[in-house]
RNA sequence: GGGCCGUUAACUCAGUUGGCAGAGUAUCUGCCUUUUAAGCAGAGAGUCGCAGGUUCGACCCCUGCACGGCCCA
């Protein structure tokens, strides 16, 4: 008995129970992970199918079923057995009579566990509690588990081991499964939204050896053939416009962002956002089809355009409010023009307010400090703050009337930045002129201001058509659609630190 | 980066003033042919996150570290 696992004396004693009942069924010629099982009925159709149907009327069907599932649950009263089985649809009881399934299989099937995957047929009935079963003519284990699944009542309740085990998560939290299935839905619906509108989904570099597109920190990385210095994109935005340079008049992005910044419930390292860019188009335009986005959005994922979330109920019915951004400070931050119009004053403020202010810092950037902490936590509802200021916002196109702001908006709901769009930059000397000053502020120490793009100001002077492009962060938008409080909650694998292994 | 909180059996959690480490679930053995958080009887299971320190004695007090969570920047 003790030939095995000398060497790790501390191995859960459950882990060697569930050897032993492994050694058992193979010297018994049963194979732990058989791959000849062949599954036909989801869980789901089954039930679906045959819910509505008595006791009496399901005696009288003789259809079997093939089905398989992982043991969820066991209930033995010795000769006869009830489990619960669960595939990706649904779950149901099944019974297992040692007088149905024979004395040898039976003897067998009591060496199977909790977490056991294993193949069904039989016919349905109802127990006497009324509840739809299927009443097993043979169960087969199909692979075998060595690890217990955590406690059927309270589930898996550990964060940390619902990230890092997020498997286990999965298996035995319905709602963690709920929340990715609505995930997919979410990203579907704004695929076929585009798609029907006419835009054409693209992929676009996402390492780079000019990262640019958004003020962010990169990552670096090297590549050893070329021997060349790589970053990871912070947005596909530089090179989506180049294909609106290329030709293509509507083209949008589904996919991975990487910024080298902290991690928080609003952030991870790598991150999913849809860009789209469509030409003809300024940043009004934008706030339509992205008020007709959500709403109809959370028409079809709730039958409504009113959502909850973390308790407040969020109106999305169009249209939605727009404020300026400097109107946006005064009705909602509660400050003056004399407030934030004066560097100065600016600054004292973000002082007194606790942040820092850097010197030689523009003005277009302390004031966004002031938004930052007076008025954004205040756009629960769904906001547009539009016509930002130019410093704060080098690849949007200035506003006709006043040089220092653009033409750009930002969307806010739950406090928080759902959304980024402007009409586009295409005039190729204003673009080299706002490289150049983030080429400045980058040397003077911030280390997210832009790179030149030459190649990038290349394609504008091919001439790029007049044009609008948004970016949405689709895991910000998937909490909002989950009543989600962190963002580790919508990212199947969000990044840790490495596990420690002791001993 | 700063503050606060957490880390005890496979899971969910207790743990008294600093005095032998606890419960439920799960597991094992026995009984049990319609249960469903099945039941009854019994049993086994611990690097109390890690490393130091204080103490006759530390899960408990102190210091440092690791990982995680929340808040702030």
């Amino acid at each position: 008995m003790n030939k095995q696992k000398q060497n790790e004396p501390n191995e859960s004693q459950v882990i060697q129970h569930r050897r032993q009942k492994a050694a058992f069924l193979t010297e018994n010629n049963i194979p732990l992970f058989p791959n000849t099982f062949r599954k036909i009925d989801d869980i789901f159709k089954i039930v679906d199918n045959n819910d509505h149907l008595s006791g009496e009327e399901l005696e009288e069907l003789t259809t079997a079923h093939t089905l398989a599932g992982r043991i969820m649950a066991l209930r033995s009263f010795g000769k006869v057995t009830f489990i619960h089985i669960q595939d990706h649809s649904a779950r149901i009881q099944v019974f297992v009579q040692r007088d149905s399934v024979g004395r040898d299989n039976y003897q067998m099937f009591k060496k199977y566990d909790i977490g056991d995957i294993v193949g069904v047929k039989g016919t349905l009935f109802r127990t006497k509690t009324g509840e739809l079963t299927v009443k097993a003519d043979s169960v087969q284990l199909l692979a075998k588990s060595m690890r217990p699944l955590p406690e059927k009542y309270h589930g898996l309740k550990d964060v940390e081991t619902r990230y890092r085990q997020r498997y286990v998560d999965l298996l035995v939290n319905p709602q963690a499964r709920k929340i990715f299935t609505t995930r997919t839905r979410i990203v579907r619906h704004l695929r076929n939204f585009l798609d029907n509108k006419g835009f054409l989904e693209v992929e676009t570099p996402m390492m780079q050896a000019i990262p640019g597109g958004a003020t962010a920190k990169p990552f670096q990385t090297h590549h050893n053939a070329l021997d060349m210095k790589l970053y990871l994109r912070v947005a596909p935005e530089l090179y989506l416009k180049r294909l609106l340079v290329g030709g293509f008049e509507k083209v949008y992005e589904i996919n991975r962002n990487f910024r080298n910044e902290g991690i928080s419930t609003q952030h991870n390292p790598e991150f999913t956002m849809l860009e789209f860019y469509w030409a003809y188009v300024d940043f009004k335009d934008l706030m339509s089809i992205t008020e007709e986005m959500f709403s109809t959005l959370a028409q079809s994922m709730f039958d409504s355009t009113k959502i909850t979330y973390q308790g407040n109920t969020i109106d999305l019915t169009p249209p939605w409010t727009k404020l300026s951004f400097y109107e946006s400070l005064e009705k909602i931050g509660g400050l003056s023009q004399e407030d934030y119009m004066s560097i100065e004053k600016a600054s004292d403020l973000v002082k007194k307010l606790g942040d820092k202010v850097q010197t030689g810092e523009k003005l277009g950037k302390i004031q966004a400090k002031l938004f930052d902490i007076l008025v954004e936590p205040k756009l629960v509802q769904p906001h547009f703050i539009y016509h930002y200021p130019t410093d704060i916002s080098p690849l949007s196109r200035k506003n006709d009337n006043d040089p220092t702001i653009t033409d750009r908006f930002e969307l806010f709901i739950t406090g928080r930045e759902m959304a980024n769009a402007f009409s586009e930059l295409n005039d190729p000397v204003d673009q080299k002129t706002r490289f150049e000053d983030q080429v400045m502020e980058k040397e003077a120490g911030d280390d997210e201001a832009h790179f030149m793009d030459e190649d990038y100001v290349r394609a504008l002077e091919y001439a790029m058509p007049p044009a609008g492009g948004e970016g949405i962060g689709i895991d910000r938008l998937v909490m909002l659609f989950t009543d989600s409080a962190s963002i580790r909650e919508v990212i199947l694998f969000p990044l840790l630190r490495p596990e420690v292994t002791s001993g």
